[in-house]
DNA sequence: GGCCAGGTGTAAA
DNA sequence: TTTACACATGGC
């Protein structure tokens, strides 16, 4: 397939992404939910916020009783202080088991927090866990479209055509989806969604 | 000033 | 199963 030959080709013109840009897994987490359909400059001020008062470790967050003050340039505010407290609480739980968990089976239980879809889950998965698994946006459906890679429905569709058509390979599937937002920031509105 | 951003849950047809 | 809508802020 071509797709392999795409992704060289994209590292070529935009250079290594080294995503996820965070410092820590939890901070990973953390903005996987903050970026539910929303900027990341506005995900950036709220993880500003969170950190001056040094609330990007778990415990901290989860007793800090402005959260919702603190995350609001990110918006949806009243729901992502609920997710955040979710997560976090399964984080603090579950961090060492996650890490031994197998792929699709901490996948299973990051879905069944409330407030963590698919995205968010992979996202947690790949750039928190360093799992192989391929994230899916909405700018992958529209690369796809745009390169007549795959025409598919379901997130799963187009998470298994680059999970087949790609070496299971961490490294290349955090930079092959940081490079397709790249792509898609950088020809906005080539294509309608 | 309207449109949109690294989505998700819920309800109704 | 599909579609529609609420959720909110900040940049352009």
């Amino acid at each position: 397939m071509r797709v392999h030959e795409l992704y060289k080709s994209l590292l070529r013109e935009f250079g290594k992404q080294n995503w996820w840009p965070a410092e820590t897994r939890f901070e990973v987490i953390v903005g996987a939910v903050l970026t539910q359909n929303t900027a990341w400059t506005n995900v950036e001020k709220a993880i500003n916020n969170l950190r001056k008062v040094d609330a990007l470790k778990p415990e901290k967050l989860l007793k800090a009783t402005n959260l919702k003050e603190l995350i609001k340039p990110a918006g949806f505010y009243n729901q992502k202080a609920e997710r955040l407290r979710l997560i976090t609480e399964w984080f603090l739980k579950n961090e060492r088991k996650a890490e031994k968990m197998d792929r699709m089976e901490l996948r299973k239980e990051l879905l069944a927090i409330k407030g963590i879809g698919k995205e968010t889950a992979d996202s947690i998965i790949l750039y928190a866990f360093e799992k192989p698994i391929f994230v899916v946006d909405a700018y992958t459906r529209r690369f796809c479209r745009y390169y007549n890679l795959f025409e598919g429905k379901e997130y799963d569709d187009y998470r298994l055509f680059f999970e087949k058509n790609l070496p299971l390979d961490v490294e290349i599937f955090k930079e092959y989806h940081a490079l397709i937002v790249a792509w898609g920031k950088k020809y906005r509105g080539l294509l309608k969604p």
